[in-house]
DNA sequence: CTGTATCCAACCCGATACTG
DNA sequence: CAGTATCGGGTTGGATACAG
């Protein structure tokens, strides 16, 4: 039923909203962001856990996400200066609340899983159809 | 303080909760579709006013964005076969709901925005200063 | 172990022109 | 009014090799 999602006049709402939503998915609508942001959530963890935990992700890649979450405050990098070198990647306190955040995301996809699915086969269905007569 | 965000030993959660993540943001992660969801959700509108109201947006990427959309099951597209053509856009119940969900993620940007921006000033400052001693 | 550097392919998106 | 078609640039991300 979703009873009107707030329908206080646009007080900044609108296309406000619509910007800052903006915001937040430019910082972890990446590819890799989100696994990599669960994978630190459970506690520190270091460069290669990293790379074998979130699935198939690059080297590459790792270190830009890194650098990015790094860079916004969700990350705190953290190097031991010890012969083979350590380096940690810890959640910040402000990424497991974000991480709280995208949990409402995902309870709105499982509850319309099955709502998504049947919409696209019927879009498709409608739209394959022999394209000439 | 973000207390713990649900510790329940992962029942299905970490690698899934990800991945159910970036289904949405796959569907929501492009460019426009917040915003044409926003603009969707104040009542039915026809594909001009969207044009005009989603500032900067592209007639070819509007008609993408609206077909995507259309496809998830966000938006229902209703043709009038009026003279001057007419086509209606409305948001469902679940993108309405999506919509609420990603309201969150609203206030979180808003109540970090200090902190993110201050995060990104100390990270650039760090990594300007002197290449070569 | 923890990265960097380079090259390259795919994709997203904008500009423009044309159509029922 | 509401699109479609085509081209082309910019960004994203993968593969691979090299380095402190």
């Amino acid at each position: 039923m979703s009873q009107g999602h707030s329908d206080v006049s646009e007080l900044v709402t609108a296309e406000d909203q619509a910007c800052t939503v903006r915001q937040v998915l430019d910082r972890v609508g990446g590819k890799w962001s989100i696994g990599i942001l669960v994978a630190a959530s459970k506690g520190p963890v270091r460069f290669t856990e990293l790379e074998r935990s979130v699935e198939g992700i690059s080297r590459r890649m790792l270190t830009l996400t890194l650098r990015q979450l790094e860079r916004d405050g969700l990350l705190v990098r953290t190097v031991y200066p010890t012969v083979p070198p350590k380096v940690e990647y810890r959640a910040t306190e402000i990424a497991l609340e974000l991480y709280d955040s995208l949990v409402t995301l995902t309870t709105w996809a499982e509850r319309h899983r099955a709502t998504i699915a049947a919409a696209r086969e019927a879009y498709d269905r409608e739209h394959t159809l022999t394209p000439v007569s």
